[in-house]
RNA sequence: CGUGGGGUAGAGCAGCCUGGUAGCUCGUUUGGCUCAUAACCAAAAGGUCGUUGGUUCAAAUCCAACCCCCACAACCA
């Protein structure tokens, strides 16, 4: 049995869960679920990211200490996962005192990577922050919100030595040790990487208070990648533990604005550490409403709880596991998620399981008793390659060939013209492929997938809601 | 000259690596069936494969140039 880790990305909690998270946990719950299947133990992590000037700010602007601020939306984003019914097995949130402190020996176990220079640039004091000197031209050096010059000031930051690291990291890359997926991503990253230059990794106390102390300097505070990123291992009781059961991660999973960090930063804290990489870093597109990226100011911002309340969980990770590509930016709109529920999920499937579990009740045909055959190998590739809305298809391949089969044998003609045996035939080779099918949609829709086994065991009987009902 | 992806039927996509009658899903039209959630099955219509040039007996597919979309980034966690 092998033991697997999956992580999913840490959301910022300065504002609601969007679908971009929701793509984050789906995919790994798909992966975990995939893995349970064949029979791995499976962890899989989850968390918040509670530290920083935007959410110090965003609790004072709601009149709330910043405690209770990230209290109450670390809450909202965990009954979000809840309700993707995402089996996550850990949560970790950058304010626990067990990730702080194990984050502070992180640090220091990663000294000698870490030294400390000065950051001079433009600023604004309206908007307390640095910006380009590109931007600063642009503006022509005063800021357009604050209607104010930009300063020139300079702050000490502590940087972590990227180039101590620049060579492994490249060659884990390319050999394919630390797979970058989608593939196309992997050229990105290693030029991003020969020009990546050491990262920041502190701000003064001044600039920032809501944060990790670094150990043995008061005047600094972690910025977010040390804190952030170590999540994936302080979840798992590291530095006081060993770790090697669960790490290196199979597998972690994250929006690709994010990938550069998880692929650069992250793989040299973990050498700086001593540990291995990641087998996999899996980055998921973006979804557009419309063709067009979600926005606020557009205000096309899909609510993904709105999604799920219309027809349900089990439809909404039907959509956006098997209509969003795994890897690249796609679209959703209401209409084809209508669309894909109506003609898709009740007609293709749910009508599959109703017009068979009528006809085996009709002509009083039992459980059948054989297993489920094994995995198709191109279902299991598929898997095995994260990709998963072309194995979803692939599994949906299956649905629409057994409707024709039905078609095909008219079990109907065999029981009026009274060939009993040609019908418990055909009607167990039917029935035992919706189970086949069933197997592979465990990971995509496991209710679904549970309740056909259900309907077909022991007595069967249509089942008296519909799977997906319509109008 | 930032980096990456893409432009193929009304829509969404596959095919391109390894050149050789252009394919899938939805939608549309017609027919069939009756076990089923007016569900299912079959057939048809619909494309100068972004533009221009090149290589070749032959290019959506290889090469070159150009046009057009999109995302990510530029120390905002």
């Amino acid at each position: 049995m092998n033991k697997v880790y999956l992580t999913t990305a840490i959301p910022y909690v300065n504002g609601m869960p969007h679908i971009g998270h929701a793509m984050d946990y789906c995919l790994a719950d798909v992966c975990a679920r995939y893995h349970k299947l064949l029979g791995d133990e499976v962890r899989l992590q989850a968390g918040t990211d509670e530290h920083g000037g935007k959410i110090a700010q965003k609790a004072e602007e709601q009149n709330l200490a910043v405690e209770e601020y990230v209290d109450k939306n670390s809450g909202v984003f965990r009954d979000f996962i809840a309700k993707l019914n995402v089996d996550y097995t850990d949560f970790v949130r950058t304010t626990d005192e067990w990730h702080e402190k194990r984050c502070q020996e992180i640090w220091r176990r990663l000294k000698n990577h870490i030294y400390k220079a000065e950051y001079e640039g433009w600023y604004c004091v309206g908007c307390e922050r640095y910006i380009t000197e590109k931007e600063c031209e642009e503006n022509h050096g005063i800021c357009p919100d604050h209607q104010k010059p930009y300063e020139k000031l300079k702050e000490e930051n502590y940087y972590l030595r990227i180039a101590d690291f620049r060579e492994r990291i490249f060659e884990a890359i390319d050999s394919g040790k630390m797979k970058i997926l989608p593939e196309f991503r992997k050229k990105e990253v290693l030029r991003l990487l020969e020009e990546s230059p050491d990262v920041s990794i502190s701000r003064p106390i001044s600039q920032l208070k809501w944060g990790v102390r670094v150990p043995d300097d008061d005047s600094q505070v972690m910025y977010v990648w040390m804190d952030a990123l170590a999540n994936y291992i302080t979840v798992l009781g590291y530095p006081e533990k060993d770790i090697t059961e669960w790490w290196p991660a199979t597998a972690q999973f994250m929006g690709k604005d994010v990938l550069r960090f998880h692929a650069i930063i992250w793989p040299a804290m973990l050498l700086g550490l001593g540990l291995e990489l990641p087998r996999a870093i899996v980055s998921h597109g973006m979804i557009l409403a419309d063709g067009q990226k979600m926005s606020k100011s557009i205000g096309n911002v899909v609510n993904p709880v709105e999604v799920i309340d219309k027809h349900g969980i089990e439809a909404f990770r039907y959509y956006f596991l098997r209509h969003v590509d795994t890897f690249n930016d796609s679209d959703f709109t209401w209409e084809k998620f209508e669309n894909a529920y109506s003609n898709e999920l009740a007609n293709d499937l749910g009508n599959l399981v109703q017009r068979l579990a009528t006809l085996a009740h009709k002509n009083k045909i039992k459980e059948i008793k054989q297993a489920p055959s094994k995995l198709p190998k191109e279902y299991t590739d598929l898997m095995d390659n994260y990709e998963y809305s072309k194995a979803f298809d692939y599994a949906w391949e299956s649905v629409q060939m057994l409707n024709r089969k039905i078609d095909e044998e008219k079990p109907w003609s065999l029981a009026k013209n009274g060939e009993s045996l040609k019908l418990e035939e055909c009607m167990n080779g039917l029935i035992l492929g919706l189970l086949d099918v069933s197997k592979m949609l465990v990971p995509f829709l496991p209710i679904t997938a549970e309740r056909i086994q259900d309907i077909f065991s022991g007595e069967i009987m249509p089942p008296e809601v519909p799977l997906f009902p319509k109008g």
